[in-house]
DNA sequence: GTACGCAGGGAG
DNA sequence: TCCCTGCGTACT
């Protein structure tokens, strides 16, 4: 029999393959060919013979892979994906079988049982050591370090009984044990508001589909509200996966997690190690992980039989992904909830626009939490007008005077903060110490050689960074341009810089930094976070990663360094990012019993994004955004996709832009932008346009682009990229 | 994605 | 003539 079997290579179609044994090979096998000179695995994806190629020229399906097979339901889930976002077949089935080595040098381990001789039998005399191995044995197999530790007996006891034949010694695939999450480990105390959004949650476990929005303000406790839908789909022993933003899987949560339910979930994320990472896939596959918590990425594990999801932050915008194969997290988990029949949580303080107005139409279901733990209050927001209240220069150990980033009253709370002995918390989403260098003499800005944007300076590694490419060099003593010694000047701040404004304004203050490149592992994160909550720590400086769900209890004051960082960008959900990250940060403040005191500092004081967020008024910040969205026929009210030709010929790639522009479709439900050349023209090297495609919401859009794409040549050395509903403008 | 073969250009 | 590089194509 021939069959056709889909590779993880950038292909849209299956190749065939002989099989000898018919009956042993199925629909969703994995298995391993040989394509070219490699040896690849791929799925079995159609029965029969798919090329029009000789017989003879088909290869042989070397080994079925000994995995359960991929389900009918995640293969239409893969064709989706693939087909929704216009990328590679094969590219999104990678995603799935994205593990290094799982097929490969399975680990195995040596476990022992009994062989059913006595002791007597044996020649051997009783003793307890020897009764208690025998009885631990009785069920199960063990490996020697097991029964050493389960029975309490030494290395020489088990020694002795397998020389003398009574236990024997079995080879068997190492299987990492993940534990069994109990819902029942250890119940919450729910409050009633609490308690009937998670009566709701847990209804809808077992229904089949349904999206339901978990709407909450920031510490109303939607983790513990979750928490109980996900006990009641482990109570039917169904798989769960709580999908949440990379940055925010940290030790805190896990232990959350594990205090509900006994033991921890598995994890999956870009940090884990492979031998993990082949572990985990497996234990997915065959259900002995019971609940994952993973990135986006772990929307395309093998679920052998998942019951519910849950989307934690869900307006999140890390949930896009915008490299290889472009898909937003979100919307595909939808899809995959709907093939596969089970509830999807969304949780969120924040909802974005697209889920408020699937609840408005009523294809979402919504439950609302409106009130903070126990005594917790709201944060006040103020507002501190940076035209008014100019930060004051400050002088550095050398006696100069240096630019300063703080405005007197922020200053002010900071130190009265400090004195009450309370926790304070400054936020600025930007990394290293400055984003641009500057020669004051001749005005040359230094660039990146790669990318059109400026290098960023990192004080502290004593490097310039671009953070679009990676690119790293020392910071030159000289200018490179007209070679003065002192002209060289660090322009703006990042978080690096206004850790040392507040260490000299506050010497006695104990500080620390929360930045992704300065503490690049999860691990480190997690540290500093501890310290954070065991109050070692006076004001913490940082990135958006202190956005993100921790609990600090006395935690009363948060500046936000830069409110307009975010507002000026071009793209359509600017101001949206702009109000979920800064409500996110605010509601950082108070969540215990004291209030807290909320600090924008902006150029910009009428801007009605701050202003809704002062006013705490989340309805009309989204009404406002739902009418311009509306004007502009954006999504959710149109629907949007980019185009992006690069490559490392210039002429050879604004052509090709130039000839998909005028070859673009442009009817009354069909408007094209561009070609422009991209914000940043040149990313890793490669020069960059874009066009920009906004179409009714009736059209198909994926099949206008088809269409469109296939009337333009395209040469080797450019490529086309497609990414549908972009939220990266860059 | 990767590997390979072919064509064209420069050095010897 | 040799070899390197760039480009196009095949891979079942």
């Amino acid at each position: 029999m021939i069959v056709g079997v889909l590779l993880p290579l950038p292909f849209n179609d299956v190749f065939d393959y002989k099989v000898d044994d018919a009956e042993g090979i199925s629909l969703g096998d994995m298995v391993r060919v040989s394509f070219g000179r490699e040896v690849l695995v791929g799925v079995v994806w159609k029965l029969g013979k798919n090329s029009k190629l000789d017989d003879a020229k088909i290869k042989p399906i070397l080994e079925k892979i000994d995995f359960p097979p991929l389900s009918a339901e995640l293969m239409r889930f893969v064709s989706f994906v693939a087909s929704y976002n216009m990328a590679f077949l094969g590219l999104v089935l990678k995603m799935v079988l994205s593990v290094k080595g799982v097929f490969d040098n399975l680990k195995t381990s040596t476990m022992y049982k009994l062989s059913g001789k006595t002791l007597a039998e044996a020649k051997l005399k009783n003793s307890d050591a020897r009764w208690r191995v025998m009885d631990l044995l009785k069920h199960y197999p063990y490996t020697r370090a097991e029964i050493a530790k389960g029975a309490g007996v030494g290395q020489a006891v088990i020694k002795t009984l397998i020389d003398a034949g009574v236990i024997v010694p079995e080879v068997v695939l190492a299987r990492r044990d993940f534990g069994v999450p109990d819902g029942n480990f250890s119940k919450v105390k729910l409050t009633d508001e609490q308690q009937s959004a998670a009566d709701y949650l847990c209804s809808k476990v077992g229904q089949g589909f349904s999206v339901t929005l978990l709407d909450g303000v920031t510490g109303s406790g939607k983790t513990e509200v979750y928490f109980e839908a996900v006990a009641e789909a482990l109570s039917k022993s169904k798989q769960v996966l709580i999908m949440v933003p990379e940055i925010s899987l940290t030790t805190q949560w896990l232990s959350r997690f594990e205090k509900r339910f006994g033991v921890k979930p598995a994890c999956w994320h870009s940090g884990l190690g492979n031998r993990e990472r082949i572990d985990t896939w497996q234990a997915v596959i065959e259900n002995r992980a019971k609940v994952v918590v993973g990135a986006r990425s772990a929307l395309f594990l093998p679920y052998a039989d998942l019951g519910l999801m849950v989307i934690d932050e869900s307006h999140d915008s890390s949930f896009k992904q915008e490299d290889n194969v472009n898909y937003q997290g979100r919307d595909m988990a939808v899809v995959r909830a709907k093939m596969e029949q089970f509830p999807l949580i969304l949780s969120t303080a924040t909802p974005d626009l697209e889920t408020i107005c699937n609840v408005e139409s009523g294809k979402y279901d919504c439950v609302k939490l409106t009130s903070r733990f126990a005594a917790a209050e709201l944060p006040e927001i103020r507002i501190i007008d940076l035209k008014k209240d100019k930060p004051q220069k400050y002088a550095k150990e050398n006696g100069q005077l240096s630019v300063a980033w703080l405005s007197p009253t922020l200053v002010k709370a900071l130190h009265d903060n400090l004195e009450k002995g309370e926790q304070s918390m400054l936020f600025l989403n930007r990394r290293g110490y400055a984003p641009l260098t500057i020669c004051r003499d001749c005005g040359h800005r230094i660039q990146c050689p790669n990318c059109t944007a400026w290098l960023t300076e990192h004080r502290k590694s004593k490097s310039l960074v671009c953070h679009h490419c990676g690119y790293t060099t020392s910071i030159p003593p000289r200018c490179p341009e007209c070679g003065s010694e002192d002209g060289l000047t660090a322009c703006g701040p990042g978080v690096e810089r206004v850790a040392e404004e507040v260490s000299k304004r506050f010497p006695l203050a104990r500080i620390g930094i929360l930045s992704s490149d300065i503490t690049s592992t999860l691990a480190e994160v997690s540290a500093q976070i501890q310290k954070m909550e065991n109050h070692e720590i006076d004001i913490i400086i940082g990135t958006q990663i202190l956005a993100k769900g921790h609990h600090f209890p006395s935690l009363t004051l948060v500046g936000i360094v830069d409110a307009d960082l975010g507002l000026m960008g071009s793209d359509l959900r600017a101001s949206e990012r702009t109000f979920q990250l800064l409500s996110q940060v605010a509601g950082r403040a108070g969540r215990a019993e004291k209030k807290g005191v909320v600090y924008l500092q902006t150029l910009y004081p009428e801007n009605a994004v701050l202003k809704a967020l002062v006013d705490n008024n989340r309805e009309q910040f989204v009404e406002l955004e739902k009418q311009s969205r509306r004007i502009l026929k954006l999504p959710p009210f149109g629907k949007l996709a980019a185009i992006i030709v690069t490559g490392d010929n210039q002429n050879m790639t604004e052509s090709v832009a130039a000839h998909l522009g005028s070859a673009a479709p442009n009817t009354d439900m069909i408007t094209t932008l561009g070609p422009a050349p991209a914000p940043i023209f040149m990313l890793r090297g490669k020069f960059r346009y874009r066009l920009l495609l906004k179409t009714a919401r009736s059209i198909n859009i994926q099949n206008v682009i088809q269409q469109w794409l296939s009337r333009v040549q395209v040469p080797n050395r450019v490529r086309v990229e497609v990414d549908i509903d972009p939220y990266n403008f860059m």
